[in-house]
DNA sequence: CAGCGCGGTGAGAGCGCTCTCGCCCCCTCT
DNA sequence: AGAGGGGGCGAGAGCGCTCTCACCGCGCTG
């Protein structure tokens, strides 16, 4: 843990290489316009001396950071705890990182963090916020927009219906389920069950509705509303075994849940998937796979989301774009989900 | 995504408050030595104007970034890809937090990255580093030493046997395997075998070490050398199986790979605990929990690590302290683990 | 051959903040 | 009551960079 040696300047660079700070800040910066002979001269001093231009005095005129920063609320955190946010993440750094764009985490917990996350926000520490909020009640939305910083949100926002300006990356949510339930019809199965996520949450709604689409006149009593734990899927399988023992198929609306009913069915008698059928979504390998039997499951691109969030972002940024573009609102998308059928269903 | 507003400057708060520059950043800064009166008129302009410092200015005379940046290295994306690094950086983050510090993260991958990370460290955009390296042959290690900046490593750096200037923290890996062999052996099995992860990662040495003080004359043939997956846990346990049919009980290196020898025992047909029991590390819950019987494990608590690892490093920045303590090298701390009993041993 | 244009370069003015000084005023001490 | 001291405040000099603008010299045109 040494100090850290006085970093050199553009000052010294240019001394040393005999030309003008001018000159030395745009070979730095590319170097258009400056002779061969001197960007090389510069590039040669740079080298020796170890110079890094000080990102700070930088943005304090530029304006830019090249940082992005990524919020992600405490509710979420479960999700974060699970390998869905951390794909994400890792699709997220590497568009960053092949931009030059850093990443700056936020995580929150709780009321005060908001305003925290807002000062941050508003602060102009970065160009732009990549924002999970999959809650309908969350307030972090208002909260970039209010800073008026250029925000793409990870899942579709619970308010976002009548805002035709927000920016989001979300999977076909109710797409496919639609395909699970169909599946799952396809196989023969008429008392489909399916048990739902928290149903503040659009994932679980969206998943819902896709259910519906299919089940049209679905017996209400086939579904369970539940909190994407496996605790929580036990619990569901349990009442859904209780109030309809013919049900003959299970689309959980995630994994884990899915994991939790199956241990259920096994524990009732019943065998999967000859007497029940059951299909969840994510596609979490660790939970997915290693169930018995593997889990039919609705996989969905996880890292690419993360990937598309970026650069939907640093395009509405469009740093070098013609000015008119800056900021433009690009349109948010919808990423497939395809089945993979396992042992389950 | 609007453009953002011109946002007020000190000189608008003073000017606004009727007093100079000074004085506002005096306040704005703590507001000693301001008169109360004043205090107040600043605090009232401030709110008004919905003054924001701008950071980059103040960093590029303080010297100071509240930032930390956390890197891991792309190798350990797969121990990101599960609860592990997630609830670490959770800890970090809320101790960040707490000390007004942003978290920006560096994920790598491969040879290039580190030059990219080593430039963005020497670049002065933070004021210390957290590291996830615990391989043996990790080039980052050396990298934030030769960048001069303060670093505290998440796990026992490979090669930090003959320096004492590194600071770490870590599990007590070779406690809590001793503790997990220690217990099969107290359970009256004497063919214990042990699935290795990596030997390349400090903790899967450490654990293999921890193995080793148990059971002094091992035969050799009990250790199985694998990857921390549960795939790999498979191969390992069948290896066992194959080369030792009489083992009665098996500690593996983590959770994942238990699951996986867990699978391969009941396909042999043995019964867990009763012919050979189980045990696995980490108390990776969403894996230990769901297994069949549930995993006996080895729990570390994995979220204070993450917050201590900040602790450390924040302390060691020592920033409002006498000049001389600046940087002075804080120790590394091993953290205990403790045994959770479920049913597979 | 004068004049124009243009690519290449340097000088210098900030960006928004912190921090050192020095000034002023008021309070205390003799 | 005068001198000395100290707390409170403002002026101003940067921090390291970018960027505009003026300048210089070249080759070209008329």
């Amino acid at each position: 843990m040494t100090d850290t040696a006085p970093r050199p300047t553009l000052e010294a660079v240019a001394a040393r290489a005999g030309v003008s700070r001018a000159t030395v800040s745009r070979v730095v910066n590319g170097g258009d316009g400056v002779r061969d002979v001197l960007v090389e001269r510069v590039r040669k001093a740079v080298e020796e001396l170890g110079y890094v231009p000080n990102q700070a005095a930088r943005s304090l005129v530029t304006r830019r950071h090249d940082a992005i920063a990524v919020v992600v609320a405490e509710p979420e955190t479960r999700v974060f705890a699970d390998p869905f946010f951390a794909l994400q993440l890792r699709g997220i750094s590497k568009e960053l990182t092949a931009h030059d764009n850093q990443l700056v985490l936020l995580l929150t917990e709780g009321r005060d963090d908001h305003a925290r996350v807002g000062r941050y926000l508003a602060g102009g520490h970065v160009d732009g916020a990549l924002v999970f909020s999959l809650h309908l009640d969350d307030p972090l939305p208002e909260l970039t927009q209010r800073a008026g910083i250029p925000t793409v949100f990870g899942g579709r926002p619970g308010w976002s219906g009548d805002r035709r300006d927000v920016v989001y990356v979300d999977s076909d949510n109710r797409g496919g389920a639609r395909d699970a339930v169909r599946h799952l019809a396809g196989l023969g199965r008429t008392r489909i069950a399916h048990i739902t996520g928290p149903l503040d949450q659009t994932s679980a709604v969206d998943r819902l509705d896709g259910y519906r689409d299919v089940m049209v006149d679905a017996d209400p009593r086939l579904i369970a509303e539940s909190d994407f734990t496996p605790a929580g899927g036990e619990q569901a399988m349990r009442e859904l075994l209780g109030r309809c023992p013919d049900v003959d198929a299970v689309f959980a609306a995630n994994d884990l849940m899915a994991s939790g009913a199956l241990r259920v069915l096994r524990a009732s008698g019943r065998r999967v998937p000859d007497d029940v059928a059951v299909i969840g979504f994510d596609d979490m390998r660790p939970v997915a796979e290693q169930t018995d039997p593997p889990l039919t499951t609705v996989r969905q691109d996880i890292e690419e989301m993360g990937r598309l969030m970026a650069r939907l972002l640093l395009r509405g940024l469009d740093r070098d774009a013609p000015r008119e573009g800056v900021g433009a609102p690009q349109s948010s998308v919808v990423l497939p989900t395809t089945l993979v059928r396992r042992g389950s269903a």
